[in-house]
DNA sequence: TCTGGGGTCCTGCCCCGG
DNA sequence: TCTGCCGGGGCAGGACCC
């Protein structure tokens, strides 16, 4: 159970196809947020060019033993294969599945071209990850003379038609509804939830639906009695914040109202950047965790300087064989876009907090207090901190140039291949449609 | 079943300074 | 000078989302 729960068959009516008739469209009035999400994305662009298989089980997953399902196709889900399943899992419940491992650089290339087409629509367009975007279209309406579901449909046939994917779009008055709307129109579909039917679409849907509600909150909604989002309505606020707490209880209040206030915003700045590693093989010898942790630092640290950011507070991620994990933190004098500086700090961290002898699953490196390189630098005494700069920048240049392994610092080069799992740069994130 | 990697937000604790 | 109170910032970690 969660976000994706199924349309049910009382609600038939509000789910459109490309052969629904126009007459039966529901109303779409004053509904004027569109969540799009693409159908199983990593998996539908590789079928692009494997067409071959599109009628069998397809699971895109890295290569390592610790890999998960970075998404599957609709063929595998009816085998039970779910997308942040262990590939171990997976290939139990789907062995003849075709396993492919995922293709750099084409996801955020398709990516970007469909939120290209969205953009064509209305200015705003918030994306929330590769695969998905809240469109406000209220404003559009007028100037293209249209209604939300016609621009729903228009951008559905697009998509269809110039990348070879296809989409599902939830249509509502506010965020939390389109949102929910779109995981019941898959796959393929639309459901749109007319202004004066959204209580009653929330109504019978279990808490889990709820955004903000995971396993924990679950439970403790369900020691209260709590099953459907009809009964979080009808909670008094007091004894539902005692349940959940007071943020999480004004939130989920709000939200089982149908009130959901939070606009769609284009570009909200970043607020950490991160990259962490888990070993194929859990790791206790300090040598390798420290080259773990410089080639960590380096990737946040390009990252960074790519996005002309800077940031003040290095967080060390340490996952522990036993998978107990620890985050430490600490801030640096002033913020930073250089490596050497962050991998310093992240190294203090590290040699204070992993014990001899403990192993390590899982290394990661977080930098926070982000700010723009130009607005937010404090004046330098340091004079060391520009020469590593420039080293740094001329490396991120060779590596623009010539691939980027083509310039690794000297400690990075004894690293033998299976200390390190490097399933491609775009498996960062897993298909959202779970 | 055996659990990735990228994030955000919230809470609670502790310390410090006014 | 000492003490208590309070607010803010740093830090740690949990929960959640995609």
């Amino acid at each position: 159970m969660g976000r994706n729960t199924g349309l049910p068959d009382a609600l038939r009516r509000l789910r459109i196809t490309a052969d629904t008739a126009r007459d039966a469209w529901p109303d779409d009035t004053g509904c004027g947020v569109l969540h799009i999400d693409m159908d199983a994305f990593f998996a539908a662009v590789e079928l692009r060019t494997r067409p071959e298989l599109v009628d069998k089980p397809v699971v895109v997953a890295g290569g390592g033993s610790r890999s998960v399902v970075l998404s599957a196709n609709y063929p595998a889900r009816e085998f039970g294969v779910r997308s942040a399943m262990p590939v171990a899992a997976a290939r139990r419940l789907c062995p003849h599945a075709v396993y492919l491992p995922p293709t750099r650089g084409a996801y955020s290339e398709i990516s970007s071209a469909v939120m290209a087409v969205f953009a064509e629509f209305t200015p705003l367009v918030e994306p929330l990850s590769l695969d998905e975007a809240f469109l406000d279209v209220s404003g559009a309406l007028k100037r293209l003379r249209t209604t939300p579901a016609r621009i729903g449909a228009e951008i559905r046939a697009r998509i269809a038609a110039e990348h070879g994917i296809t989409c599902s779009v939830g249509i509502a008055p506010v965020k939390f509804a389109a949102k929910l709307a779109s995981g019941m129109a898959k796959p393929d579909a639309m459901v749109v939830v007319p202004r004066d039917q959204v209580r009653e679409f929330l109504y019978p849907l279990p808490v889990s639906a709820l955004s903000g509600v995971g396993q924990r909150t679950n439970a403790a909604l369900e020691r209260a009695g709590l099953r459907t989002i009809a009964d979080v309505a009808a909670t008094p606020l007091a004894r539902l914040k005692r349940v959940v707490g007071a943020a999480a209880g004004e939130h989920l209040h709000a939200l089982a109202n149908g009130d959901d206030p939070r606009p769609v915003v284009p570009d909200s700045p970043d607020k950490s950047l991160g990259a962490e590693q888990t070993f194929d093989v859990d790791q206790g010898d300090h040598d390798v965790l420290a080259r773990e942790l410089l080639g960590l630092a380096q990737r946040v640290a390009a990252t960074l300087r790519r996005k002309e950011l800077v940031g003040r507070t290095v967080v060390v991620k340490i996952r522990f064989a036993d998978f107990t994990t620890i985050t430490r933190s600490r801030s640096l004098p002033a913020s930073t876009d250089v490596a050497h500086e962050i991998h310093a700090c992240a190294q203090t961290l590290l040699t204070a907090n992993v014990p001899p002898g403990s192993l390590v699953r899982l290394l990661g490196v977080r930098v926070e207090g982000l700010s723009d390189r130009d607005g937010g630098q404090q004046l330098r005494l340091d004079a060391d901190e520009p020469r590593w700069r420039d080293a740094e920048l001329a490396a991120d240049t060779a590596r623009d140039r010539f691939g980027t392994s083509a310039v690794r610092p000297a400690s990075l080069l004894s690293l033998s291949p299976t200390d390190r799992t490097r399933a491609g740069a775009d498996h960062g994130k897993t298909d959202t449609d779970r």
